[in-house]
DNA sequence: CAAATGTCAAGAGCAATGCTCTCGGTTCTT
DNA sequence: AAGAACCGAGAGCATTGCTCTTGACATTTG
């Protein structure tokens, strides 16, 4: 309904340039040193004009924050999409080295998302959506894996989760068909994954582990096994 | 050898109680809000004058990881103190409790040491001793079920770490005894204890999980089976 | 004991930052 | 064509980390 009108035009692509800049500052020396002003100078504008466009730093951090979600889940997709269907082990360890190599190529994007928040900033509900991807490639496939029966289920929960019944049946839904326990040992694996990739990133692997792929992929093929992925010796 | 001049002392005075300034406004505003003339108000000194014991705001901050490492260190130690040699799962329960508490009593601080680098900030050396404490308790707890025999050996890596050898030996230093699927168990789910954590406190559980604390314990009590600690089922 | 040396807090100042406000000019809308 | 909405520029404010200089004090040395 709106017309396109030419102000509305190179308003959209003004905003695209903003963001590009602030993608490139971002990616280079990281969120905190993201300067609007440095945004507005390398787009060739002046400070407060880039207000016109996003109200404030944060927003445009909100900004960018989607921005990252996307990247990762587009690269995890992309990846992922190329294994065949029932080559589980394949799929899991294809998703875990996706998370990875992201991490790798996109450190300060990684810390942005994944890293604790930046100061005085609250995620907004916008990011939810985009941040919960990565989660759902790896839920579908256990429901694939659960659905073809290939599927080393594990061992009841040790600790009746009896006060965790709300969130179980909440997550029920996202899980359908998949047990308790395999919920439960999914987001550990979920964490694991999240803090093998941020403790390396992050340097605290330093003096402990040196060959970080190596270790990376014997970890994760562990982690299958926890989860009922089948792997070799499954 | 150097006599505690009144001068000496004094200084010493003085550095404690910039630190403890510090510290308030870490605990209270994060780290990236941490400001240093903010600090020399709060001490009622100008900001200049606190350079004289701080050459930087990074000094600053490492002396903050130094500490919260310790805090976090004397916390986990103190209540795993309080546990029986022998109740191994009750040990591992103990020191991931400790862990979440200190996390969620000072978030900013977990932040600080767990979260992301600040930006343009490289840990010096100084901060890889207090940081390794935790890691040892559990190390420790591990040494001893070895030793007792009161263990459920994990099956052997399913993925062979020919080109992990080299870290593997590094390890199996500090792990005296313990088998290398072990070891690896050990940081896989150090770095899920650290990864759910993280979750929470940086809320990446928001709409996830509701019952942190009752998820927390489930999650918990099923990593101790994972690395091979005897549970109740076993 | 007195002079030289070292240390200290304070203040001014610099280059940045995020953000606000006002001022003309342009572009839409009616 | 007139009025409203929007836009970029510029000045300005409060704040930051950090440097340099200055004068007062303490400590060590001759």
């Amino acid at each position: 309904m709106p017309p396109v009108t030419a102000r509305a035009r190179v308003r959209a692509e003004l905003t695209e340039e903003i963001l590009d800049a602030a993608r490139r500052q971002l990616a280079e020396h990281g969120s905190a040193a993201l300067s609007l002003r440095a945004v507005a100078r390398e787009v060739g504008m002046v400070s407060s004009a880039v207000y016109r466009y996003f109200p404030s730093r944060d927003e445009l951090l909100t900004a960018l924050i989607v921005d990252a979600y996307d990247s990762l889940g587009d690269a995890v997709e992309r990846a992922e999409a190329k294994v065949g269907r029932a080559k589980y082990l394949d799929r899991w360890m294809t998703i875990c080295r996706a998370v990875r190599t992201w991490a790798l190529a996109h450190p300060h994007e990684y810390a942005l998302i994944y890293g604790s928040p930046v100061p005085g900033y609250r995620a907004p509900v916008i990011t939810i959506g985009p941040a919960t991807r990565v989660a759902l490639i790896l839920v579908q496939l256990l429901i694939d894996a659960q659905r073809d029966g290939v599927f080393a289920e594990p061992p009841p929960l040790t600790r009746s989760p009896k006060a965790l019944g709300a969130d179980l049946d909440r997550l029920a839904d996202a899980f359908a068909g998949v047990s308790e326990s395999t919920m439960v040992h999914a987001l550990v694996a979920w964490a694991s994954v999240y803090g093998t990739v941020s403790f390396e990133l992050f340097g605290q692997f330093h003096n402990v582990i040196a060959a970080n792929s190596q270790y990376f992929d014997v970890a994760m093929s562990e982690l299958a096994t926890f989860v009922g992925i089948p792997n070799r010796r499954a």
